[in-house]
DNA sequence: ATAACAATTGAACAACTGTTCAACTGTTGA
DNA sequence: TCAACAGTTGAACAGTTGTTCAATTGTTAT
């Protein structure tokens, strides 16, 4: 548990829950990797993308038609999501069809409509 | 089920596909509106600033220290996060203490980092 | 080979974001 | 009333981000 030094006079007041909350809180490593993951999450453009690709795979062309923007713009978005394993893809001739990576992603994807809607 | 006018040629191989997708597919406004909650989950500070009010309550001062910034920077994700109803106050003479505005955010602090875990 | 098509990539640009600094508000105690 | 302190706010700045455009890759069919 890090020591913390008092250089306001309210901390004195309680010591207690400094300490209390420094247990709790994961460290930086892991919060700089969260605050990561919710930055891909956190544009419209890409959990668009996500919920498109909820229960099917989808060629390029058809995420870019469906959303209305252009090849490019999904291709560097799909770039993003690759990077963080949250999509997958596979080459059928000409076509690159993308699909959620793993069931986890559902589950996220899940929850995050569940609170907007409750 | 909104129409779609097929553009490209492989769109045209699984209309049953796009169909289907879009049935699953929330509406816009969710998700911009998750994007949006996402988007202030996509930051170390503010994510910091959540994680050591896990279980207590902390004035703007004590958050400042623990996370070696200075209190305007906090102040500034304070409101951010005032605003998006994740944290509540309370004023105490000079000091405005602030936690978490309900369960609800704990429970989603906690898949976070379960995820991040795993 | 060559043309056509799906997709990717890099550079450039505008829009957005987070921190800093300085000025300010509100509360307390002398 | 005045000084000290906790916190807020607005402007400015640098850094980041998402889209566009043009050029390019890779695959298929002729």
């Amino acid at each position: 548990m890090k020591e913390i030094a008092p250089k306001c006079a309210c901390e004195e007041l309680h010591p207690d829950k400094i300490a209390h909350a420094e247990v709790q809180m994961p460290n930086d490593e892991e919060l700089f990797a969260l605050a990561d993951l919710y930055k891909i999450f956190g544009d419209s453009t890409r959990i668009r993308i996500l919920y498109v690709l909820y229960d099917t795979e989808l060629c390029v062309c058809d995420i870019a038609e469906m959303l209305g923007m252009t090849l490019s713009a999904i291709s560097h978005q799909l770039r993003v999501l690759k990077q963080a394993r949250l999509v997958k893809f596979r080459r059928a001739g000409k076509t690159v069809f993308y699909s959620l990576a793993d069931d986890h992603i559902h589950s996220i994807l899940g929850q995050g409509i569940d609170h907007i809607r409750e």
